[in-house]
DNA sequence: GTCTATACGGTGATAGAC
DNA sequence: GTCTATCACCGTATAGAC
Protein backbone atom coordinates (compact mmCIF):
# COMPACT_ATOMS: atom_id res chain seq x y z
CA UNK A 1 0.00 0.00 0.00
CA UNK A 2 1.03 3.43 -0.70
CA UNK A 3 3.02 5.08 2.01
CA UNK A 4 0.54 8.42 2.23
CA UNK A 5 -2.38 6.14 2.15
CA UNK A 6 -1.04 4.13 5.60
CA UNK A 7 -0.48 7.54 6.84
CA UNK A 8 -3.90 8.47 6.67
CA UNK A 9 -5.55 5.21 7.23
CA UNK A 10 -3.13 5.02 10.52
CA UNK A 11 -4.34 8.58 11.83
CA UNK A 12 -7.86 8.06 10.97
CA UNK A 13 -7.61 4.79 12.53
CA UNK A 14 -6.98 7.08 15.75
CA UNK A 15 -8.86 9.27 15.74
CA UNK A 16 -12.16 7.63 14.95
CA UNK A 17 -11.23 5.51 18.24
CA UNK A 18 -11.52 8.63 20.04
CA UNK A 19 -14.01 10.94 18.34
CA UNK A 20 -16.35 7.99 16.72
CA UNK A 21 -17.35 8.34 12.61
CA UNK A 22 -19.70 11.49 12.47
CA UNK A 23 -17.58 13.81 14.88
CA UNK A 24 -14.19 12.84 12.47
CA UNK A 25 -14.04 15.40 9.73
CA UNK A 26 -11.73 14.68 6.10
CA UNK A 27 -10.70 18.55 7.70
CA UNK A 28 -9.06 16.74 10.68
CA UNK A 29 -8.01 13.66 9.05
CA UNK A 30 -5.69 15.34 6.64
CA UNK A 31 -4.32 17.82 9.17
CA UNK A 32 -3.78 15.05 11.50
CA UNK A 33 -2.07 12.68 9.12
CA UNK A 34 0.00 15.92 8.08
CA UNK A 35 -0.73 14.14 4.05
CA UNK A 36 -1.14 16.36 0.96
CA UNK A 37 -4.96 18.09 1.15
CA UNK A 38 -5.37 17.47 -2.43
CA UNK A 39 -4.96 13.86 -2.50
CA UNK A 40 -7.79 12.66 0.23
CA UNK A 41 -9.95 12.24 -3.09
CA UNK A 42 -7.25 10.58 -5.21
CA UNK A 43 -6.82 8.05 -2.90
CA UNK A 44 -10.32 7.74 -1.74
CA UNK A 45 -12.67 8.77 -4.40
CA UNK A 46 -15.74 7.81 -2.32
CA UNK A 47 -14.82 10.10 -0.16
CA UNK A 48 -15.26 9.60 3.66
CA UNK A 49 -17.02 6.34 3.27
CA UNK A 50 -14.40 4.77 1.85
CA UNK A 51 -11.84 6.18 4.28
CA UNK A 52 -14.00 5.14 6.92
CA UNK A 53 -14.55 1.21 5.54
CA UNK A 54 -10.54 1.04 4.41
CA UNK A 55 -9.50 2.23 8.34
CA UNK A 56 -11.76 0.01 9.81
CA UNK A 57 -10.97 -3.46 7.57
CA UNK A 58 -7.17 -2.45 8.49
CA UNK A 59 -8.06 -2.00 12.23
CA UNK A 60 -10.12 -5.49 12.67
CA UNK A 61 -7.26 -7.27 10.83
CA UNK A 62 -4.58 -5.40 13.30
CA UNK A 63 -6.80 -6.00 16.19
CA UNK A 64 -7.08 -9.74 15.38
CA UNK A 65 -3.32 -10.21 15.08
CA UNK A 66 -3.02 -8.90 18.62
CA UNK A 67 -5.46 -10.98 19.99
CA UNK A 68 -3.57 -13.27 18.19
CA UNK A 69 -0.39 -12.83 19.59
CA UNK A 70 -1.66 -11.84 22.86
CA UNK A 71 -3.24 -15.44 23.43
CA UNK A 72 -0.45 -17.12 22.47
CA UNK A 73 1.34 -16.08 25.26
CA UNK A 74 0.15 -18.54 27.50
CA UNK A 75 -1.08 -22.16 26.35
CA UNK A 76 -4.31 -22.23 28.85
CA UNK A 77 -6.86 -20.69 27.01
CA UNK A 78 -8.72 -19.42 30.48
CA UNK A 79 -4.95 -17.99 31.63
CA UNK A 80 -4.37 -16.38 28.32
CA UNK A 81 -8.21 -14.63 27.91
CA UNK A 82 -7.25 -13.18 31.35
CA UNK A 83 -3.97 -11.89 30.40
CA UNK A 84 -4.55 -10.50 27.34
CA UNK A 85 -7.65 -8.70 29.15
CA UNK A 86 -5.13 -7.23 31.71
CA UNK A 87 -3.29 -5.68 29.01
CA UNK A 88 -5.91 -4.03 27.17
CA UNK A 89 -6.95 -2.79 30.96
CA UNK A 90 -4.08 -1.09 31.25
CA UNK A 91 -3.59 0.31 27.43
CA UNK A 92 -6.60 1.80 27.92
CA UNK A 93 -5.95 3.55 31.70
CA UNK A 94 -2.59 4.37 29.78
CA UNK A 95 -4.34 6.51 26.55
CA UNK A 96 -6.59 8.43 29.28
CA UNK A 97 -9.46 6.02 28.14
CA UNK A 98 -9.52 7.33 24.55
CA UNK A 99 -8.15 3.68 23.06
CA UNK A 100 -10.32 0.64 22.85
CA UNK A 101 -10.23 0.06 19.76
CA UNK A 102 -11.89 2.32 16.58
CA UNK A 103 -14.69 -0.51 16.19
CA UNK A 104 -17.23 -0.26 18.95
CA UNK A 105 -18.43 3.51 18.21
CA UNK A 106 -18.53 3.36 14.84
CA UNK A 107 -20.00 0.12 14.44
CA UNK A 108 -23.23 1.43 16.13
CA UNK A 109 -23.46 4.61 14.80
CA UNK A 110 -23.93 2.70 11.44
CA UNK A 111 -25.58 0.05 12.20
CA UNK A 112 -28.45 0.97 10.07
CA UNK A 113 -27.25 4.08 8.20
CA UNK A 114 -24.28 2.68 6.19
CA UNK A 115 -24.54 -0.54 4.77
CA UNK A 116 -20.65 -0.03 3.27
CA UNK A 117 -19.54 0.47 6.98
CA UNK A 118 -22.01 -2.04 8.26
CA UNK A 119 -20.67 -5.09 6.39
CA UNK A 120 -16.93 -4.05 6.93
CA UNK A 121 -17.33 -3.81 10.97
CA UNK A 122 -19.07 -7.49 10.64
CA UNK A 123 -16.11 -8.39 8.76
CA UNK A 124 -13.66 -7.12 11.32
CA UNK A 125 -15.49 -8.62 14.43
CA UNK A 126 -15.76 -11.94 12.55
CA UNK A 127 -12.03 -11.19 12.18
CA UNK A 128 -11.37 -10.68 16.14
CA UNK A 129 -13.43 -13.62 16.50
CA UNK A 130 -12.02 -16.39 14.86
CA UNK A 131 -8.91 -15.08 16.99
CA UNK A 132 -10.38 -16.81 19.49
CA UNK A 133 -12.08 -19.82 18.18
CA UNK A 134 -8.59 -20.72 17.09
CA UNK A 135 -7.08 -20.96 20.03
CA UNK A 136 -9.95 -22.60 21.84
CA UNK A 137 -9.77 -25.10 19.19
CA UNK A 138 -6.33 -25.68 19.92
CA UNK A 139 -7.51 -26.38 23.71
CA UNK A 140 -9.24 -29.43 22.54
CA UNK A 141 -12.71 -27.23 22.49
CA UNK A 142 -15.25 -28.81 19.94
CA UNK A 143 -15.46 -27.07 16.60
CA UNK A 144 -19.39 -25.33 16.97
CA UNK A 145 -18.59 -24.95 21.05
CA UNK A 146 -15.57 -22.69 19.96
CA UNK A 147 -17.43 -20.74 17.56
CA UNK A 148 -20.38 -19.69 20.30
CA UNK A 149 -17.83 -19.40 22.96
CA UNK A 150 -15.81 -17.02 21.03
CA UNK A 151 -18.36 -14.85 20.64
CA UNK A 152 -19.41 -14.66 24.07
CA UNK A 153 -15.50 -14.22 24.78
CA UNK A 154 -15.94 -11.31 22.56
CA UNK A 155 -18.94 -9.87 23.63
CA UNK A 156 -17.26 -9.60 27.27
CA UNK A 157 -14.38 -7.92 25.84
CA UNK A 158 -16.54 -5.55 24.01
CA UNK A 159 -19.05 -4.56 26.95
CA UNK A 160 -16.34 -4.28 29.71
CA UNK A 161 -14.08 -2.50 27.48
CA UNK A 162 -17.30 -0.11 27.00
CA UNK A 163 -17.86 0.62 30.57
CA UNK A 164 -13.98 1.12 31.64
CA UNK A 165 -13.46 3.71 28.90
CA UNK A 166 -17.11 5.27 30.40
CA UNK A 167 -16.24 4.56 33.92
CA UNK A 168 -12.55 5.80 33.51
CA UNK A 169 -11.49 2.66 35.15
CA UNK A 170 -9.88 0.04 33.74
CA UNK A 171 -11.97 -2.32 36.86
CA UNK A 172 -14.91 -3.08 34.69
CA UNK A 173 -12.52 -4.80 32.05
CA UNK A 174 -10.29 -6.57 35.05
CA UNK A 175 -13.30 -7.95 36.87
CA UNK A 176 -15.08 -9.21 33.75
CA UNK A 177 -11.77 -10.82 33.49
CA UNK A 178 -11.78 -12.58 36.36
CA UNK A 179 -15.22 -13.94 36.25
CA UNK A 180 -14.67 -14.93 32.22
CA UNK A 181 -11.55 -17.18 33.67
CA UNK A 182 -13.63 -18.82 36.17
CA UNK A 183 -16.52 -19.74 33.39
CA UNK A 184 -13.84 -20.81 30.93
CA UNK A 185 -12.03 -23.15 33.36
CA UNK A 186 -15.39 -24.37 34.62
CA UNK A 187 -16.13 -25.40 31.07
CA UNK A 188 -12.40 -27.01 30.30
CA UNK A 189 -13.12 -29.60 33.69
CA UNK A 190 -16.27 -30.99 32.15
CA UNK A 191 -14.51 -31.74 29.06
CA UNK B 1 -43.02 17.50 33.66
CA UNK B 2 -44.08 19.78 31.14
CA UNK B 3 -45.70 18.08 28.69
CA UNK B 4 -43.98 19.29 25.59
CA UNK B 5 -40.35 18.55 27.19
CA UNK B 6 -41.79 15.15 27.48
CA UNK B 7 -42.28 14.78 24.20
CA UNK B 8 -38.63 16.49 23.15
CA UNK B 9 -37.12 13.93 25.52
CA UNK B 10 -38.83 11.03 24.47
CA UNK B 11 -38.34 11.57 20.72
CA UNK B 12 -34.47 12.47 21.37
CA UNK B 13 -34.15 9.30 23.18
CA UNK B 14 -35.60 7.17 20.14
CA UNK B 15 -33.03 9.66 17.79
CA UNK B 16 -30.03 8.88 20.18
CA UNK B 17 -30.90 4.88 20.24
CA UNK B 18 -30.79 4.95 16.31
CA UNK B 19 -28.22 7.62 14.92
CA UNK B 20 -25.95 8.73 17.87
CA UNK B 21 -25.91 12.15 19.44
CA UNK B 22 -23.48 13.46 16.56
CA UNK B 23 -25.64 12.64 13.99
CA UNK B 24 -28.94 13.84 16.16
CA UNK B 25 -29.33 17.29 15.00
CA UNK B 26 -31.86 20.02 16.50
CA UNK B 27 -34.05 20.76 13.57
CA UNK B 28 -34.35 16.53 13.48
CA UNK B 29 -35.29 16.57 17.30
CA UNK B 30 -37.85 19.56 16.66
CA UNK B 31 -39.37 17.60 13.11
CA UNK B 32 -39.79 14.51 14.99
CA UNK B 33 -41.54 15.23 18.52
CA UNK B 34 -43.57 17.89 16.78
CA UNK B 35 -42.85 20.07 19.61
CA UNK B 36 -43.19 23.87 18.72
CA UNK B 37 -40.08 24.87 17.12
CA UNK B 38 -39.39 28.33 19.11
CA UNK B 39 -39.57 26.21 23.02
CA UNK B 40 -36.46 24.33 22.13
CA UNK B 41 -34.09 26.44 23.62
CA UNK B 42 -36.60 28.10 26.20
CA UNK B 43 -36.67 24.46 27.65
CA UNK B 44 -33.17 23.92 27.17
CA UNK B 45 -31.20 27.17 27.74
CA UNK B 46 -28.10 25.05 27.27
CA UNK B 47 -28.66 23.54 23.88
CA UNK B 48 -27.86 20.19 22.54
CA UNK B 49 -25.73 19.25 25.54
CA UNK B 50 -28.51 19.55 28.19
CA UNK B 51 -30.87 17.49 25.79
CA UNK B 52 -28.58 15.14 25.54
CA UNK B 53 -28.01 14.98 29.03
CA UNK B 54 -31.71 15.09 30.70
CA UNK B 55 -33.14 12.29 28.20
CA UNK B 56 -29.79 9.73 29.06
CA UNK B 57 -31.16 10.12 32.72
CA UNK B 58 -34.60 9.92 31.76
CA UNK B 59 -33.25 6.82 29.40
CA UNK B 60 -31.07 5.34 32.17
CA UNK B 61 -33.91 5.68 34.95
CA UNK B 62 -36.48 3.76 32.19
CA UNK B 63 -34.16 0.90 31.15
CA UNK B 64 -33.31 0.08 34.82
CA UNK B 65 -37.04 -0.15 35.36
CA UNK B 66 -37.36 -2.35 32.73
CA UNK B 67 -34.64 -3.81 33.99
CA UNK B 68 -36.23 -4.51 37.59
CA UNK B 69 -39.91 -5.91 36.19
CA UNK B 70 -37.83 -7.93 33.88
CA UNK B 71 -35.71 -9.96 36.71
CA UNK B 72 -39.71 -9.96 38.76
CA UNK B 73 -40.84 -12.72 36.50
CA UNK B 74 -38.67 -15.33 37.72
CA UNK B 75 -37.35 -15.93 41.30
CA UNK B 76 -33.94 -17.44 40.34
CA UNK B 77 -31.88 -15.36 39.39
CA UNK B 78 -29.73 -17.01 36.39
CA UNK B 79 -33.01 -18.03 34.82
CA UNK B 80 -34.33 -14.43 35.32
CA UNK B 81 -31.54 -13.31 33.23
CA UNK B 82 -31.92 -15.40 30.67
CA UNK B 83 -35.80 -14.38 29.93
CA UNK B 84 -34.60 -10.88 30.08
CA UNK B 85 -32.27 -11.15 27.05
CA UNK B 86 -34.72 -13.34 25.44
CA UNK B 87 -37.11 -10.48 24.97
CA UNK B 88 -34.81 -7.77 24.81
CA UNK B 89 -33.29 -10.19 21.19
CA UNK B 90 -36.73 -10.27 20.23
CA UNK B 91 -37.44 -6.27 20.48
CA UNK B 92 -34.18 -5.82 18.71
CA UNK B 93 -34.62 -7.79 16.12
CA UNK B 94 -38.54 -6.37 15.83
CA UNK B 95 -37.21 -3.21 15.35
CA UNK B 96 -34.94 -3.61 12.85
CA UNK B 97 -31.79 -3.38 14.84
CA UNK B 98 -32.53 -0.06 15.83
CA UNK B 99 -33.26 -0.40 19.30
CA UNK B 100 -30.80 -1.63 21.81
CA UNK B 101 -30.61 1.27 24.14
CA UNK B 102 -29.70 4.71 23.29
CA UNK B 103 -27.17 4.52 25.97
CA UNK B 104 -24.22 2.61 24.17
CA UNK B 105 -23.51 4.93 21.11
CA UNK B 106 -23.80 8.10 23.10
CA UNK B 107 -21.53 6.84 25.80
CA UNK B 108 -18.76 5.87 23.72
CA UNK B 109 -19.40 9.28 21.62
CA UNK B 110 -18.92 11.17 24.89
CA UNK B 111 -16.53 9.30 27.19
CA UNK B 112 -13.92 12.04 26.65
CA UNK B 113 -15.15 14.65 24.71
CA UNK B 114 -18.19 16.25 26.94
CA UNK B 115 -17.47 15.77 31.17
CA UNK B 116 -21.29 16.52 31.41
CA UNK B 117 -22.48 13.93 29.01
CA UNK B 118 -20.08 11.20 30.35
CA UNK B 119 -21.37 11.73 34.01
CA UNK B 120 -24.78 11.26 32.76
CA UNK B 121 -23.72 8.15 31.13
CA UNK B 122 -22.08 6.36 34.30
CA UNK B 123 -25.54 7.38 36.80
CA UNK B 124 -27.46 5.96 34.07
CA UNK B 125 -25.14 2.74 33.73
CA UNK B 126 -25.12 2.67 37.84
CA UNK B 127 -29.07 2.35 37.65
CA UNK B 128 -29.11 -0.63 35.52
CA UNK B 129 -25.98 -2.14 37.11
CA UNK B 130 -28.28 -1.76 40.95
CA UNK B 131 -31.47 -3.50 39.42
CA UNK B 132 -29.17 -6.69 38.89
CA UNK B 133 -27.66 -6.30 41.94
CA UNK B 134 -30.59 -6.07 43.65
CA UNK B 135 -31.87 -9.40 42.58
CA UNK B 136 -28.76 -10.99 43.04
CA UNK B 137 -28.54 -10.07 46.95
CA UNK B 138 -32.41 -11.60 46.87
CA UNK B 139 -31.16 -14.56 45.60
CA UNK B 140 -28.36 -15.05 48.46
CA UNK B 141 -25.67 -13.49 47.03
CA UNK B 142 -23.27 -11.77 49.06
CA UNK B 143 -23.18 -7.79 48.64
CA UNK B 144 -19.75 -7.43 46.93
CA UNK B 145 -20.03 -10.42 44.86
CA UNK B 146 -23.28 -8.88 44.23
CA UNK B 147 -21.75 -5.43 42.83
CA UNK B 148 -19.21 -7.24 40.70
CA UNK B 149 -21.43 -9.94 39.40
CA UNK B 150 -24.05 -7.21 38.38
CA UNK B 151 -21.45 -5.17 36.75
CA UNK B 152 -20.38 -8.09 34.52
CA UNK B 153 -24.03 -9.26 33.65
CA UNK B 154 -24.16 -5.80 32.80
CA UNK B 155 -21.13 -5.67 29.96
CA UNK B 156 -22.41 -9.15 28.48
CA UNK B 157 -25.38 -7.49 27.53
CA UNK B 158 -24.15 -4.35 26.32
CA UNK B 159 -21.34 -6.47 24.67
CA UNK B 160 -23.69 -8.92 22.93
CA UNK B 161 -26.73 -5.98 22.19
CA UNK B 162 -23.94 -4.17 20.21
CA UNK B 163 -22.64 -7.82 18.24
CA UNK B 164 -26.94 -8.84 17.51
CA UNK B 165 -26.95 -5.17 16.32
CA UNK B 166 -24.04 -5.10 14.09
CA UNK B 167 -24.42 -8.20 13.13
CA UNK B 168 -28.19 -7.75 12.53
CA UNK B 169 -28.96 -11.30 14.44
CA UNK B 170 -30.63 -11.76 17.55
CA UNK B 171 -28.72 -14.83 18.03
CA UNK B 172 -25.18 -12.94 19.48
CA UNK B 173 -27.66 -11.93 22.06
CA UNK B 174 -29.10 -15.33 22.73
CA UNK B 175 -25.76 -17.03 23.10
CA UNK B 176 -24.58 -14.70 25.13
CA UNK B 177 -27.66 -15.53 27.55
CA UNK B 178 -27.21 -19.40 27.15
CA UNK B 179 -23.72 -18.91 28.83
CA UNK B 180 -24.51 -16.35 30.88
CA UNK B 181 -27.14 -19.09 32.48
CA UNK B 182 -24.69 -21.24 32.85
CA UNK B 183 -22.30 -19.42 34.80
CA UNK B 184 -24.73 -18.37 37.02
CA UNK B 185 -25.67 -21.45 37.84
CA UNK B 186 -22.55 -22.78 38.65
CA UNK B 187 -22.41 -19.54 41.02
CA UNK B 188 -25.06 -20.76 42.95
CA UNK B 189 -24.28 -24.14 43.25
CA UNK B 190 -21.22 -23.32 44.86
CA UNK B 191 -23.17 -20.86 47.82
C1' DG C 1 -0.36 13.77 -7.62
C1' DT C 2 -1.11 17.76 -5.37
C1' DC C 3 -2.82 22.46 -4.93
C1' DT C 4 -6.36 26.32 -4.23
C1' DA C 5 -10.79 27.94 -4.48
C1' DT C 6 -15.33 27.28 -4.00
C1' DA C 7 -20.12 25.38 -4.05
C1' DC C 8 -23.84 24.17 -1.20
C1' DG C 9 -26.19 22.35 2.52
C1' DG C 10 -26.54 21.80 7.29
C1' DT C 11 -25.09 22.84 12.07
C1' DG C 12 -25.94 24.97 16.85
C1' DA C 13 -27.16 29.17 18.55
C1' DT C 14 -29.15 34.00 19.12
C1' DA C 15 -32.23 38.21 18.57
C1' DG C 16 -36.31 40.35 18.66
C1' DA C 17 -41.29 40.49 17.45
C1' DC C 18 -45.62 38.95 19.25
C1' DG D 1 -44.08 30.57 25.40
C1' DT D 2 -43.65 30.45 20.75
C1' DC D 3 -42.35 32.18 16.09
C1' DT D 4 -39.35 33.76 12.33
C1' DA D 5 -35.23 35.44 10.69
C1' DT D 6 -30.63 35.25 10.73
C1' DC D 7 -25.99 34.49 12.41
C1' DA D 8 -21.26 32.51 11.81
C1' DC D 9 -19.34 28.29 11.18
C1' DC D 10 -18.26 23.71 9.57
C1' DG D 11 -19.30 19.71 6.90
C1' DT D 12 -18.41 16.98 2.38
C1' DA D 13 -17.53 17.27 -2.14
C1' DT D 14 -16.08 19.18 -6.73
C1' DA D 15 -13.56 21.96 -10.41
C1' DG D 16 -9.75 23.32 -12.59
C1' DA D 17 -4.87 24.97 -12.51
C1' DC D 18 -0.27 23.20 -12.27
Amino acid sequence: MNQTKLEIIENTSALLERQGYNATGLNQIVAESGAPKGSLYYYFPDGKEQIGAETLLWSGERMAERIHTGLSQVEDFGEAVHLLAMSIANAIEASNFQAGGPLTTVALETATSSERLNLVCREAYALMQSAFEKKLVENGFEETLAVHLAGYVLAVFEGSILLSRVQHSGNPLRQAAAHLKAYIKSLEVEE
